[in-house]
DNA sequence: AAACACCTTTGAGTACACTTTAAGTCAACC
DNA sequence: GGTTGACTTAAAGTGTACTCAAAGGTGTTT
């Protein structure tokens, strides 16, 4: 029988889940992010919320934008029978992030191939004279 | 002996790259891009101008802000001296979007366990009761 | 009692990278 | 010879996601 109830203060909060208390204040208004208040009206937050932030931060992490956040929680609101579509957009986020991730390999490569390119130069094991788009070329041939 | 004069103007220029003639415009404020002028005054590009605008795409795709990119072409313009200042921004460049896809592929990691715990639910495959959270930290046992 | 952390609302400021508008010129097509 | 479309410039506007400031208040700690 887990007994959580540690109560954390926006401050605190924000120290755990490495957000500042501006954009605590600012997901709540949002509504991405839900606080319960004491006897003064302070906000307060538990080890569900630390988890619920936790998991908003990896759905931010791949890129996904507040907007759809915020569609997703409301579809989460509304109970299991959304469950089919918040899985579609989180598939769609996850599918997003893989082109996305395919596509900066891609740039990475031309990169890698300019230091190389670079190097050579340097260490004159590559012409002078050749341009990096001669040089480029070299890796197109089958 | 390639003759290579094929002149292009900014709206086709603009198709050829992938930009608008805004951006287009834009970077050349920005000293990213250089154009050359008829005797209109009308803007036109080279195959060069094609590859060089390659070039830079692949290091925006990267992640290099514009900043950064008009640092390089200001190095590029002093000539062979600044190579290694060149390198070095590629090669932080290069490091600092592989550690992008390493953490975006740690996200991708908790995603993908989230849309496997929406299908067990789906399927009743996952206990009902069982929390995301809960089903999570059978992933960290060694 | 001062210092501190929190509260409220509203609105402005920041950074980045475009994107569009406004007002006008110029050349080609029908 | 008028309309269309491409071009010019400088400047203002857009979207995203914060980030901070102002102004005034409450409660807890030193």
């Amino acid at each position: 029988m887990a007994e959580e109830q540690r109560h954390y203060r926006i401050g605190e909060f924000a120290k755990l889940v490495g957000l500042s208390t501006y954009t605590l204040r600012y997901y709540e208004d949002q509504g991405l992010v839900k606080s319960q208040r004491d006897e003064n009206g302070v906000r307060f937050y538990t080890d569900e919320d630390i988890r619920w932030v936790g998991f908003i931060l990896h759905l931010k992490g791949t890129g996904m934008r507040l907007n759809d956040l915020k569609r997703y929680v409301r579809l989460r609101a509304e109970g299991d029978a959304t469950i089919p579509e918040r899985r579609a957009m989180l598939q769609k986020t996850k599918d997003d992030a893989e082109a996305d991730i395919a596509e900066l390999q891609m740039h990475l490569q031309v990169l890698g191939r300019k230091i190389d390119w670079y190097d050579g130069k340097v260490e004159h094991t590559i012409a002078d004279s050749e341009s990096f788009h001669d040089y480029l070329q070299r890796f197109n041939d089958k």
